[in-house]
DNA sequence: GATATATTTAACCAGTGGTCAATAAAAGGA
DNA sequence: TCCTTTTATTGACCACTGGTTAAATATATC
């Protein structure tokens, strides 16, 4: 019986979002229970409950800075000197690597069916399409329609989504991302 | 104690296939129990595994039929009357619709992480998407590369997805489908 | 030493897939 | 018609998982 650690093994909010984050990417949202998370810091799931008051707050956690973060994927490509068909295509490409690098996280984002989870989730998803949305459109001038961004973007999401599937990194598919963001350029040039 | 029921109507693998349809829809493969779908039915959990092996039996049952369904849906678009343009559009629109219809249907055949649950698909998957791509090839002539066809067939699924995450059906979508093929069909002509 | 803090442990509760003896209804013969 | 056999259904039961909570207790702080 050790009723408590030291402090220098003292669990951490960092800690346990680490692990959570892991065993997402590994198994998928709906198989990782909060006990299996315990297990793998190597503490009872009991103190998960310390430092979260559920199952559903310690995703949100998680979730939050995702957007945020491909907020800045996008913010940073968007900075470069650059042509536009260019930055088009790093924006794609951007986005697929994102997905693929953070797969856990993307899942979250972007495809997770669980009304309790999603709930959590307000404005974020929007406000990360419409930044999309709004750089797309910029870089194409007139030849595209709103509509046309909207396709770009599931046409993406198809591609991080099927291969997210098949647990492969970005360096795997790296090639046919670009072939992707190619034939996606292609649709609206 | 009633250890049979009066009357009524006996149960049937139909009657329990379709009940577990619907409830695959409506939440998904992992959060549906076989209590769930007997309770649905009006009969105790037992007496599915009287029709059904296991859960994983059901789920097989069903989903078996699924990409037939699917070819069934591909090979009708290929024998009919007409351009190949909008052949090419009736495609895509029609594997949109078959994913929106049928989403559980479409969830356990391209969306499913789950080990055990892949395992029971073999080369199902890979044959359809050969009709899938051989059927766009041959409408396209030349000026489509294999790695286009494939775009393609990630962009569908892309759409598919989306709109099965928000559990919506295929007239909620139609004009967006529309929109997505054509967008599609601007890449490759 | 007292108090706040962090952790474990055990337990609760609801739910799961799956098994099976008991049993009633239906079917088939005589 | 009665009797047997087959068939389909039930509900108790098992062993398990998972989220969550509360009491107990060891460490840290003052």
């Amino acid at each position: 019986m050790t009723p408590r650690k030291t402090v220098q093994q003292e669990l951490t909010k960092e800690m346990i979002m680490d692990a959570a984050r892991d065993l997402f990417s590994e198994k998928g949202y709906q198989h990782v229970s909060m006990r299996q998370i315990a297990k793998e810091l190597g503490y009872s799931h009991g103190a998960l409950y310390y430092h979260f008051k559920n199952k559903a707050e310690l995703f949100y956690a998680l979730v939050e800075n995702h957007f945020s973060m491909l907020n800045t994927v996008l913010d940073q490509i968007m900075k470069k000197e650059m042509e536009p068909r260019e930055k088009l295509r790093e924006i794609f490409t951007g986005f697929i690597q994102f997905g693929l690098t953070y797969q856990s996280h993307y899942e979250i984002m972007f495809l997770i069916k669980d009304e309790e989870v999603r709930n959590f989730m307000n404005e974020e998803p929007n406000h990360t399409y419409e930044k999309f949305a709004k750089s797309v459109y910029s870089l194409c001038e007139k030849n595209v329609s709103i509509q046309d961004v909207w396709s770009i973007f599931l046409s993406l999401h198809g591609f991080v989504t099927h291969y997210c599937r098949h647990v492969v990194g970005y360096e795997d598919v790296k090639g046919l991302a670009e072939a992707h963001a190619n034939f996606l350029l292609r649709a609206i040039l």
